[in-house]
DNA sequence: TTGCGCTTACGAACTAAATCGTAATTTAGT
DNA sequence: ACTAAATTACGATTTAGTTCGTAAGCGCAA
């Protein structure tokens, strides 16, 4: 039996999964180069962090080769969906509905983004 | 010119304000207390967070009295848009829309409450 | 007035996360 | 086989947040 821990990621493991989830695969080099362009830090704290997030079980990664390749363990829609329950519980009283009102006006969504949501809304009626 | 700090409330400090959003006032004693409820922490400890709180902004506070009485120096909507924002910048590629579709999704809401948000929508679009 | 209970103030200890320096290891090139 | 370059491993330091113990101050009741 197989102990699921719920681990949430944080601020700085984000970072590094958002890289992965856009590239599949990557070495601690690539993400670390990538990391670069919008934040400051060693090359070994990149390599610590996603040690770590191996030890958590955030990442898997092939280490046949000396230079290990990573790949993300958990998926973005589910870390997605992680956080936003998170939020709704902590932030909207539990109301998902309180939170896309909220969202819908915060910042403001092209028309044709506000029909595809009507058109998902229309479908989930539908059920 | 006053500098305006867009200071984080922390986990913690969440759970005070949305004390205090509901309660519109209270001492310490009275936070302290709703907070048992949840969570088991001593006394001295919530005061500190409080008085921490009150040196970021977070909390106004009259202290003519011996007994402090609190108040919210931000609005739970103000907090809210803050940590949607964050959030949608973080893991949602900037996309709000994407937020909310993966939020119906998430978690199924009533009929009049999808019903609420087309209303909304609709409202939307005719801007 | 004295003392008890409740309050604030404050510093110290503890924890989790982030950062980095250094040593050990591997691989490729000569 | 030897060196240079790059990588991993690991421990130490730093920082932010949380927790608590203790002292000091105030007000009210006996």
């Amino acid at each position: 039996m197989t102990i699921m821990k719920n681990l949430k990621p944080t601020e700085s493991e984000l970072e590094i999964l958002k890289i992965l989830w856009n590239n599949e695969k990557a070495t601690v080099r690539e993400v670390h180069d990538e990391l670069s362009k919008i934040k400051e830090s060693g090359y070994t704290t990149t390599l610590k962090l996603m040690q770590i997030m191996f030890e958590k079980g955030l990442v898997k990664r092939d280490d046949s080769n000396k230079t290990h390749i990573y790949e993300p363990a958990v998926s973005r829609q589910r870390t997605q969906k992680q956080f936003l329950d998170k939020m709704i519980n902590t932030l909207f009283g539990g109301s998902s509905t309180q939170l896309v009102l909220q969202a819908l006006g915060n910042q403001k969504s092209s028309k044709g983004e506000l029909e595809e949501i009507q058109k998902y809304l229309d479908n989930l009626k539908k059920l």
